[in-house]
DNA sequence: ACCTGAACACCGTTCAAGT
DNA sequence: ACCTGAACACCGTTCAAGT
């Protein structure tokens, strides 16, 4: 095919084509030859503009990445700032579940990742907490909002009622995905109060000089 | 080949040769044919113990989920046995780190996963949490432990000075890496911590009857 | 009952050839 | 500079053929 006065592909829209496919259809779905087809072009073109297949995917991981919003940080009580952060976090990954397991070995070398952990740290730094302290904090929201992110509690019992015959206690176990949101969103919601509030205490007695 | 008097192959001895397989290499390095190979066989002579390789792995994840220890439950004060099995589940899968995305989206059809969530939510029920906060809190901890399980934080940075030369507070996350325990370890812990002394408060409210 | 080789429809990636 | 078809070394899975 003769090359066309201006690129067929781009940076830009081989990511967005790779993003709408593992959204609909799951990572796994997300093939150089499929993921061509979808572009209209055969598969080796991809390697044109991108090295390997992972780096695709790493520019998917980041383009999720990269709609969090950090603005809290600085403008706000770094409680405040925590929280809303923490909830724009889970909402964008609520948003792309089948990405998260590409982002969260943390930011690797993506510039998003790398700019929100920057306005997070430098917050709680900003804010007093002790350094050690605030990758903690940082480390210990990662694990909450990827670890919800990354699969509903809900629906990891199947619906079967049958399945759940010789388990005395999950009788009940085949509703939780009725339930989803309420148990997962409840999950959640209670988890960051508690992390919050618990937060709140141990500075209150850092400021004090109370030893931790 | 000539089939022996006893089959060369058994359940067992495919889910140790898959799960030091995915110990050693990763998850990805479970090929059909890999294993195979491993075990002294032809790729298809699998298919005559398992339907598909997604049971091999579903296995694997089961072995790991059962070394947990829940033993906890029933015996002991509820916050006791809460931060135990945390620390038992968190230890266990640290061991096989490649093996957590197998068991990251809830029991499924496992039944060691299934024999888990029993003892734990069954732990919970009887030290008098209402059902929903029981799931709450069986959700929230397996978010902590899987999402911490399922890649360290600390290595989640490279280690590489220039990397970080655009982000001012991060001048400092090449250290991360040689730092890992501390960190990873660190985090887990404080997160805990955190989330049973709030829990405790919570509990204790519910019983004087005060409204969350 | 259990293992085999051959085959099918896929993978990620390389590369010489085209314009 | 960018796209192509052909090729390489892989995948998971099926199946008729062997014992």
């Amino acid at each position: 095919m003769a090359r066309p006065r201006r690129s067929l592909l781009t940076r830009q829209r081989i990511v967005d084509a790779a993003a709408a496919l593992a959204d609909a259809e799951g990572l796994e779905a997300v093939s150089v030859r499929r993921l061509a087809t979808e572009l209209g072009v055969a598969g080796p073109s991809l390697y044109n503009h991108f090295a390997t297949k992972s780096e695709i995917i790493d520019a998917v991981a980041d383009a999720v990445v990269a709609q969090v919003d950090v603005s809290f940080f600085g403008s706000r009580d770094w409680r405040e700032a925590l929280r809303l952060w923490a909830h724009s976090y889970h909402a964008v990954l609520s948003e792309h579940p089948n990405i998260v397991p590409a982002l969260a070995h943390g930011p690797g070398r993506r510039p998003a990742a790398l700019a929100m952990a920057d306005a997070v740290y430098g917050g709680l730094i900003d804010a007093g907490w002790p350094p050690a302290r605030a990758t903690h904090i940082g480390a210990l929201m990662r694990y909450l909002v990827t670890g919800s992110a990354l699969g509903s509690f809900a629906l990891g019992f199947p619906v079967d009622e049958v399945l759940y015959a010789n388990y005395p206690h999950l009788r009940q176990a085949h509703l939780l995905a009725g339930h989803r949101s309420s148990v997962d969103e409840g999950a959640f919601d209670f988890g960051l109060d508690l992390l919050i509030a618990g937060l709140d205490k141990h500075y209150a007695e850092l400021r004090k000089g109370v030893p931790a």
